[in-house]
RNA sequence: GGCCCGUUCGUCUAGUGGUUAGGACUCAUGGUUUUCAUCCAUGCAACAGGGGUUCGAUCCCCCUACGGGCUGCCA
């Protein structure tokens, strides 16, 4: 008896038996059309808009681009949105906003899954008509039921093949009774395996599978189905993705033989996981990409990081800009289990690259940030502010937040602080200061060691005890940039009217 | 339950049939620095467990444990 003739479209009809052995119904192997795809690949990022894009997702996406990018191919961005109850609009802007901001820019137009809906209904009459599906009469109240006795007797479930081979007439009847059905693929007999760039061979018994479903009763097709459709339709050559699609693999595949479609190569990614090591979810801290904008690291840091998550560059480079990445890039790198977000690195990645961006750069970044960042000020000024403080901070954000204290004209001392750090003796050398600075002639750093020098000497002090009072005074803060360099920028004025605040705020 | 995948310092990772199992982040200590940060030095810290194969296994094989994914008329 012959199954289903045809199933595998490799250019010669192939009967399978289920008895025979494998190899005649294993698609093309040496001969895989795709090879020569290996120059311009094609690969897609394929996000639901169910929300925002998440750290995972820029991870996959930074994949697929490098791969792309490397091998002069094309990125291409496909949204999958046809679960109409979940997906929103404003999700896609969210997540097409943060792939841009990344600099995960796609090529060709973006492709809505949900406006290629008459053509999957093609395909899922072509599979229909081609008998590598059926329609399956079982509804889902019997099946919880069998799945739940099958449950209780400790036996393995699955799906049964009650109406597979039913006959036409047989099938009309039961449509004109009003039955409903969904539209069953025909697994065959065998055994399903691809070469994964990351996971190498996978290989699983098609007795494993069921029929899984290809349409649901109201007709509309499953992600098994279209996501293969769709894929080939675009004439993606590398799916690559998360991990958690590995086990649907195989059945995609089947979708792709059923219909003689072309199958890409397959990658798969490590997922990323939460510090608790559960998968990163939006109950862990930050996963919003958003929010690491938010946090001030520039796109290229997050690129740098997420790209070490999970692969390794066969180096002890750490730091990398884009074109690195895009050199260096290997799926045979790419782990196998999964890693552990860890901000800490970020942070110091962070600063890293922050250490090497020039003023310029970093001012533009601070802009993007926070767009009234310094309004009103002069450039000049600006650009010394942040060469004072730029390699003291960690982020952007930092970088933003502590310059405020060149801007603002009024400081808010930390109570604790001024208790901590004021007594009678540094009461009296602020107070020094501040006649000597104001009495001063020549505004320069000489003279300003000078003033030091001399109030170190009448209080019998070191330096120590003389700046950091003098530091919190100035700035509000403890640390920071050096003190001749603060007072310097800050100005004879503004250093008075501090001096003569923080008096009235301890006395 | 079944199937698939995984397991090297706390974290990211290198590594080999014989290594003092390497690096990075974090942390600790010391040094440089007018403070802080940087920088430098030092230190803490890992082959999940059990069986094999072998003269010898972190590395090869098997089992167990643990973790993850899939098993849906979600994507």
């Amino acid at each position: 008896m012959i199954n289903y003739i045809d199933f595998w479209r490799h250019g010669r009809a192939v009967e399978c038996t289920g008895l025979e052995n494998q190899q005649g119904c294993k698609p093309f192997r040496g001969s895989n059309p795709l090879a020569s795809a290996m120059s311009n690949p094609r690969v897609r990022f394929a996000p639901s808009p169910t929300g925002y894009l998440h750290i995972g997702g820029a991870r996959t996406a930074l994949f697929n681009w490098l791969f792309a990018k490397q091998n002069n191919g094309k990125f291409l961005l496909r949204i999958e949105d046809t679960d109409l109850e979940r997906s929103k609009e404003k999700y896609v802007n969210q997540i097409t906003d943060a792939l841009k901001w990344l600099g995960l820019n796609w090529d060709e137009d973006i492709i809505l899954q949900s406006k290629n809906n008459s053509r999957h209904q093609e395909m899922v009459s072509r599979m229909l008509k081609d008998g590598t599906a059926y329609k399956c009469f079982l509804q889902k109240d019997e099946l919880d039921k069998l799945r739940r006795e099958s449950e209780k007797k400790k036996e393995v479930f699955r799906v049964p093949r009650t109406y597979r081979d039913l006959p036409v007439e047989k099938e009309k009847e039961l449509i004109k009774k009003g039955k409903s059905f969904t539209i069953r693929i025909k697994v065959p007999d065998g055994e399903t395996e691809f070469n994964d760039l990351v996971y190498g061979s996978i290989k699983v018994q098609n007795k494993d599978l069921d029929d899984f479903i290809i349409a649901r009763s109201d007709g509309s097709p499953t992600y098994n189905f279209v996501v293969a459709v769709d894929d080939a339709d675009m004439k993606i050559t590398h799916v690559v993705r998360g991990d958690d699609h590995l086990a649907n693999t195989p059945k995609q595949i089947l979708v792709y033989r059923a219909l003689g479609l072309d199958e890409p190569i397959f990658a798969h990614l490590p997922m990323i996981l939460g510090s608790d090591k559960k998968r990163l979810s939006k109950r862990h801290a930050a996963t919003n990409v958003q929010e690491y904008k938010e946090k001030g690291f520039t796109p290229k840091v997050i690129l740098n990081y997420l790209s070490l998550l999970g692969w390794n560059p066969d180096s002890d480079q750490e730091i990398f800009n884009e074109n690195d990445l895009v050199k260096s890039f290997q799926f045979q790198q790419v782990q196998k289990k999964s890693a552990v977000f860890d901000e800490k690195k970020l942070l110091w990645i962070s600063q890293q690259h922050l250490s090497e961006m020039n003023v310029r750069d970093l001012m533009n970044e601070i802009y993007v940030l926070s767009p009234g960042w310094g309004d009103g000020l002069e450039w000049d000024y600006l650009k010394e502010v942040v060469k004072l403080i730029k390699d003291r901070c960690k982020t952007i954000k930092e970088v933003a937040t502590m310059s405020e204290l060149f801007f603002t004209d009024k400081i808010d001392y930390d109570p604790d602080l001024l208790s901590k750090t004021f007594n009678s003796e540094s009461i009296a050398i602020i107070k020094d200061f501040h006649t000597a600075l104001n009495t001063v002639e020549d505004w320069s750093r000489v003279e300003l060691e000078n003033i030091f020098e001399n109030i170190m000497e009448q209080h019998e002090v070191v330096i120590g005890k003389v700046m950091k009072p003098i530091r919190v005074a100035l700035s509000g803060i403890p640390f920071g940039p050096g003190i001749f360099d603060l007072i310097l920028l800050l100005g004879k004025d503004v250093c008075l009217r501090r001096l003569r605040h923080t008096l009235l705020e301890i006395e």
